[in-house]
DNA sequence: TCCCTTATAGTCAAACGGATTATAATTGGA
DNA sequence: TCCAATTATAATCCGTTTGACTATAAGGGA
């Protein structure tokens, strides 16, 4: 089992022990009354964490157990979404490497015993440009747009200057192109890379004039919760993960909201009841919700057979491609 | 920058030094004449590895360092296909935990300087089950599936015989089910699981009458490879990356062939042409090709700025869902 | 009772995708 | 030289999907 036959200086390197530490990173959603949350401590700036210990059975069970510590917070689904090597720290004597393992995880949000230390925050708080539920958000006009602009514009190089407004436009579907909500990702590098946003405790610069508003998180968390939201994003459109968020049963606009949340835009009634029934995700409870007005709607549950059945195969939910 | 807010007991685990060692493995595909390629070293059973050190720079770059050294190919597209902690190793003193990192690297395999001690291997050699370019292969109806049904019925349990049964059902596309070719790593841990194959060095019984005739690796890297078909079958659908296996112009044909290859199942030409067309993805070198016998063919190369384009936004192969 | 809100059902047209057929341009051999 | 085989390329067909829209049902509140 032992592979050493892998060349000789992986032995050497073995024997001189290059040593790193692991930590484990969650991002843990919730979708509350229609807000995608997410889980976090501190000053709502943190996302929980902590290093991968011998004790831990394994990498997902080391993570569950700090996430639980540190927030009261038990974990249901949980993905891998990245691990990168976080720049150079000073150890107690020596360079120290470290690297993260960052993880998606979903929860419901109910009996929202928590400990005191950790809250959830509606994730548009950090990327208010990701909503567009409500229509385009004026910020994307009238603050990032001329910005960005600004910033393709500072460079002297033709060439990268038309790079750098193609890829705006491209990520933030400027100049008649559709709005891809799975960009989140390249949306924040953009505007990180454009020095639009700046994140807690780090050197820049404060005093910079007029960045882009959005509540800033600890080293690199931001871009965590980017990388989730994008895979999350993405993820609803062919897997049930959805129903991860949801309560044991709801109806089909609580679900349809839901997905509305995290995909950040709104979808079509008829069309995402189709696709629902078709794909025979949810059977009927048989009772109906007395509901916040209007004619009472069906309640439904999700039929946990698909998981056997298409947990492989791929689901469809009707996020329009613009 | 440092984030030490996140709970007492993770500032005790970093003094204590919960430290472990750090693998980068390589999955690294090239795609010649129209069969798809693994990189090897040791006896065609092993992937280039190596521990990530402190003179790397970054864990990609460390990878591309360990890959060179070991087989003299360097990498072009490489992306990240997950972590895992390995089983505990005994360390020289106490114990000693190990976490491995694998990547998927994409590049062409012309000049084949690579040192001797390395190889190109069709991966069918190691997933035999997973071709179906000239149809069903016999093996999975002559041997999986009876094997399988034997293993389903192994269990007392009636509940649990269902679930198995239905498992590699779906998995392998029985009972008038379509195969998916994306499913290579449940496939794997199918037969894995049913004891069908056995991987070099393992503990298991060698002796054990005929098993699915398939090449085995070392420790867990035949499980990376399935990772890394998995993923490869499923991105070649949305983005541009079989482009990175090509060379620099190729007949339409070529490319046809190169997909196949990948998604081990045939593409309807017409179809395959009219998408690429459509999509822009390539331009006309002007050239022909003198071919292997029929109409010379034009030959095309990719649109590299494709990648400013649509890297981010989706590319479509025809690859039939059945 | 009227009106507002939400649920639920049904329709329509355009786009997509898989399959098939037809025609063109070569090479190699009878 | 002509024919057969092979590959390239173009065009068509048709069923399904999917986005958008309309209509009707069933409740609550003013």
């Amino acid at each position: 089992m032992d592979d050493q036959e892998t060349g000789a200086s992986k032995d050497r390197a073995a024997v001189t022990g290059d040593e790193v530490k692991v930590d484990l990173i969650a991002f843990v959603v919730a979708v509350n009354d229609g807000e995608p949350c997410v889980l976090t401590i501190g000053q709502a700036d943190t996302l929980p964490s902590g290093p991968f210990a011998l004790e831990h059975r394994s990498l997902q069970s080391g993570l569950r157990g700090w996430v639980e510590q540190q927030t009261g917070h038990p974990l249901g689904y949980i993905e891998q979404l990245y691990t990168f090597a976080d720049r150079d720290r000073v150890g107690a004597e020596r360079r120290q490497r470290a690297i993260s393992i960052s993880y998606l995880a979903l929860t419901r949000m109910e009996k929202a015993s928590g400990s005191p230390k950790c809250g959830w925050r509606s994730w548009y708080e950090y990327f208010p440009w990701e909503d567009h539920r409500s229509g385009t958000p004026p910020v994307l006009l009238d603050v990032l747009r001329p910005r960005l602009i600004e910033w393709a514009n500072s460079v002297d190089d033709a060439a990268m200057r038309r790079e750098r407004r193609q890829r705006a436009a491209m990520a933030f579907g400027f100049d008649d192109r559709h709005w891809n909500e799975e960009l989140t990702l390249q949306r924040y590098e953009l505007v990180y890379e454009a020095g639009l946003v700046q994140e807690a405790g780090s050197g820049r610069d404060t005093t910079r004039a007029s960045l882009v508003p959005s509540k800033p998180m600890v080293a690199d968390h931001r871009r965590i919760v980017a990388t989730g939201i994008a895979r999350l994003r993405s993820k609803i459109k062919y897997r049930p993960v959805v129903f991860e968020l949801m309560p044991q049963s709801f109806t089909l606009l609580q679900l349809q909201r839901t997905v509305e949340a995290l995909a950040g835009r709104l979808i079509n009634k008829p069309n995402f009841r189709r696709l629902i029934e078709q794909q025979e995700l949810v059977e009927e409870t048989g009772e109906t919700s007395v509901d916040t007005g209007g004619r009472p709607a069906r309640l439904y549950r999700f039929r946990h057979a698909v998981l056997d059945e298409t947990a492989i195969v791929g689901t469809k939910l009707p996020v329009a491609r613009g």
